[in-house]
DNA sequence: GTACAGATTGAG
DNA sequence: TCAATCTGTACT
């Protein structure tokens, strides 16, 4: 039933690949326990064209390189001095593009972190509301627990983390594209470029 | 060495 | 509406 994404999988048309990981699932190990969320938006960069990528121009630091591996691999980056977020790289290596995960639905019932947890992911007292748990990039990096040693793994090979298709099909109608978010910097031609897709009435995007 | 802004979030 | 918070990047 659920198959583990090969690197067949990424080594795709980048928006093509964007569209079509919404409704699998990622799964992440912590200890011996399994959070699993099933991606319903996300976001495509696609450089060196792209004024909106990291990779714009060709650039290449240390903080980018990850963009240019092969598909399937993480590239994470902290933004505003808090947030996660995680991207998977795309296409063949040498490629700079890669697809921002934004938002995931968490495959649980319900949840009330432990005073451990809540220490752990600096998470507030109380029920926290499934739907607000990773609706957002830098949300769904801390309920996965994912950061900057994730850099670089591979999603085909990581025993902590890698996604699956467990049969939920997305039809194409029920897939919504607009521009993307905070990248208004790109100008309007880029900022424009309608490369963020989400789930139709998927109560758990970020935003609408 | 220093300045500056950001693929966000949560509080007010 | 706005501050938090810190790293990468550019420039002196």
């Amino acid at each position: 039933m659920a198959r583990k994404l090969i690197r067949g999988f990424y080594v795709r048309d980048t928006l093509t690949v964007a569209q079509e990981l919404l409704g699998k699932f990622i799964v992440r190990r912590i200890g011996g326990k399994l959070r699993t969320g099933m991606i319903v938006e996300t976001e495509a960069y696609v450089g060196p064209q792209d004024r909106a990528s990291h990779a714009y121009n060709g650039k290449i630091t240390s903080r980018n390189k990850a963009e240019y591996m092969i598909g399937g691999h993480i590239y994470i980056y902290l933004v505003y001095g808090i947030n996660w977020q995680l991207n998977i790289s795309m296409g063949l290596a040498g490629a700079p593009e890669c697809v921002l995960i934004r938002a995931l639905q968490p495959m649980i019932n319900n949840w009330r972190p432990s005073f451990r947890a809540r220490q752990k992911n600096s998470l507030p007292k109380g029920r926290i509301p499934l739907k607000n748990l990773a609706n957002g990039p830098g949300k769904l990096c801390r309920w996965l627990r994912v950061n900057k040693s994730f850099y670089g793994e591979d999603l085909t090979k990581s025993k902590r983390i890698w996604l699956e298709d467990r049969g939920v099909k997305i039809k194409k109608r029920e897939i919504v594209s607009s521009p993307r978010i905070g990248i208004d910097y790109a100008g309007p031609v880029w900022a424009k470029k309608p490369w963020r897709f989400y789930i139709k009435n998927n109560p758990f995007v970020s935003r609408i």
